[in-house]
DNA sequence: AGCATTGGTTTCCTTTTGGAAACTACTTTC
DNA sequence: GAAAGTAGTTTCCAAAAGGAAACCAATGCT
């Protein structure tokens, strides 16, 4: 009798494969859940702002980052007519859905530094 | 008057920003929530299964991905003393407390495929 | 003997990612 | 007029990530 090669693999466990795909190509990057983590909490910020408050982000890395975001209509980007122009960013309603992700990863993050501290913590996890 | 320069982050901003780092760190690389999705569904499975269901991708980096997830806790690694030895990969309980985190992932990526379809419900997020 | 399977490692190469610094262009302030 | 702040873009480079293919050692199958 013959082994089943692969393809034992539900339907619905390939759409989720895909679903996870698609998202993390989404925010794919060093700076997107960190620039999102930022715009979540103060809904608009200027450039130089941001440039400021992600910590270690150049300006090509952050101008290019908000345009891949821009794309997927989680930011929008408006140019206000002042003394010297100013462009502020604000995360859209559909980038709000991201929420519950960047909320979940925090969590997580948080229980992983106590963990280094109370190592116990993680094996009856 | 001078304008503050930065630095008006409140702490659990910070915190946050922090666990979101780790977070992903852990995570890091193109395969980790692609192999752990997997190993969410089916419990425990050997390399060769691994490399054949988790698509397109190649021996070193399924070998290096397991390494790195194993020294991290998320996945126990178990020779097994048959005719020719077998490994078998096993998510551990703490891996599976990353279980939230994919499923948002995935719960995001199967709306965003749909909005794809009906744009409208991107607009009313 | 010869091939397949298991679970990898090693080598070599290409692509991607990301950072630093310089530069643009316009306006305001000193 | 010089400096500084706005919001970027461009160039140049280094490092990291990732893939293909070959290789290895042990065992089993025919």
């Amino acid at each position: 009798m013959k082994k089943k090669l692969s393809v034992n693999y539900s339907e619905t466990c390939k759409t989720r494969i895909t679903a996870i795909k698609d998202t993390m190509e989404i925010l794919s990057g060093k700076w997107k859940f960190h620039i999102l983590g930022t715009l979540l909490e103060t809904d608009r910020m200027r450039f130089m702002d941001l440039l400021r408050e992600v910590e270690g982000i150049g300006s090509k890395m952050l101008s290019k980052e908000l345009q891949d975001m821009e794309i997927n209509q989680l930011v929008t980007r408006t140019v206000q007519q002042t003394k010297p122009i100013t462009v502020v960013y604000e995360i859209t309603e559909y980038g709000k859905t991201l929420g519950p992700i960047i909320d979940e990863i925090a969590k997580w993050g948080i229980s992983y530094r106590n963990s280094l501290h109370n190592p116990q913590d993680r094996e009856t996890a």
